[in-house]
DNA sequence: ACAACTTTGAACTAGATAGTTAATTATAAT
DNA sequence: ATTATAATTAACTATCTAGTTCAAAGTTGT
């Protein structure tokens, strides 16, 4: 009988060094199981079962299962956060700027769900194990930085109406974003999925958009 | 030495049957810890340690942990969706209804964190065991119903705009509602604290009545 | 009085699971 | 060549934890 491929890769111990790649692997296996069970349902045998190395290699190189998920969390916040970085709105008007943010946001939520399940899972432990990161505070002042400057130029044009916080504004759009995919299960086990179709998808976006960018345009008296 | 409090309450065998009370105390401290520690975090002998009464009555009453947790959940939506009846709308114009409707349920999540907590949980099981509960689906209807009425009359009366969607509206209030209390731990930890101070708390109330009525009534041309 | 149900309490089991040990081999940099 | 680091493999341990069993006794409705 000849070698099977599963011989041939495992051939009499030989392999390449390559740290940086095994931890990638792991990390990226982690975040999904992590992502699919949570912290205390996810299994490191099964993590490691999944992953090219083995357990041994996880506590080598991430000691405890705690530090794992901590690890995992900031790896997921650090790729999302870079893929926003994609997003040039400087040289837009400012309530075009918005417009797209918000419309980018709710796609980017979207297309990120094991994210969203990372930052679930943190909720449901409090955030403690995000509290005692110091990567984490430092990638997530930019969403507010670059609100700041859409505020300030929608203020200055007129566009916008005064005394827009920008803290407040990232919380009304991640709040849209987010919960359309985190209570995407509950809701449509309630409600029917119509909401979840495209076409169902496409009006809650447009919805979050007008409904944000009519709240910070200066205000209109319906009183006449 | 004289016999102790303990000594006396349990003097002797002596005990009143009452089996819902048993199961009321369990199901209560039960949800409390898988509030807190979700599924896989909570732990049977800490909620039994917790009762009035003991592991084995649990599985007397509940089976297994699973239906424990589904029993919970029920519970949870039930007492939440009971609180929700208290408010009577129909006698109020419509923008005013829906107002109040929205004011209500951001409070009414915010006194409820524990049953958000579960919704979170729920949701991290993609609402597998919601989805086998029959009695939460009629629970929940009750709430769209109640929407449905104000936009009927809010289109009606022209004061709200045509079109205008009961589950959609209910996504939208629900998503401003729930994030605030579900998303808390994560959102304080990385852009501080101030939007859960009661001003902040007041704001975000404020700001998301009005994003809810500016979005259903009727659309003013912007562009002239 | 009888039977069905409720409650007590504690010890026990079987399996799962995080984390360890140890012996060994390969790689890469100097 | 030497040495530190990276990688492999597999068995092992200690603990935790859901769920069970056993033996008994009190309660309640009929």
């Amino acid at each position: 009988m000849p070698n099977s491929l599963k011989e041939q890769e495992k051939q009499k111990g030989s392999w390449k060094q390559n740290p940086e790649a095994v931890q990638r692997d792991i990390l990226r296996i982690a975040t999904e199981e992590f992502s699919k069970n949570g912290l205390s349902g996810a299994r490191i045998d099964e993590i490691a079962a999944k992953t090219k190395t083995s357990k041994r290699m996880i506590y080598y190189y991430f000691g405890d299962k705690e530090t794992l998920y901590t690890r995992a969390l900031e790896a997921a916040y650090a790729k999302v956060r870079e893929g926003e970085r994609k997003l040039d709105l400087a040289d837009l008007p400012p309530d075009q700027a918005l417009g797209r943010l918000v419309a980018f946001t709710f796609d980017h939520h979207r297309r990120n769900p094991d994210f969203i399940r990372m930052v679930m899972i943190e909720n449901v432990h409090h955030a403690e194990y995000l509290a005692q990161s110091k990567v984490l505070r430092d990638v997530n002042v930019t969403a507010i930085d670059r609100l700041a400057d859409i505020i300030a130029r929608g203020e200055a044009s007129g566009l916008f109406r005064p005394g827009l916080n920008a803290t407040e504004l990232h919380w009304q759009i991640s709040a849209l974003s987010f919960f359309n995919v985190s209570n995407k299960p509950t809701f449509s086990a309630l409600y029917g999925g119509e909401l979840y179709t495209r076409n169902g998808q496409q009006a809650l976006r447009d919805n979050a958009v007008e409904m944000i960018l009519s709240y910070v345009r200066a205000p209109v008296d319906h009183s006449k």
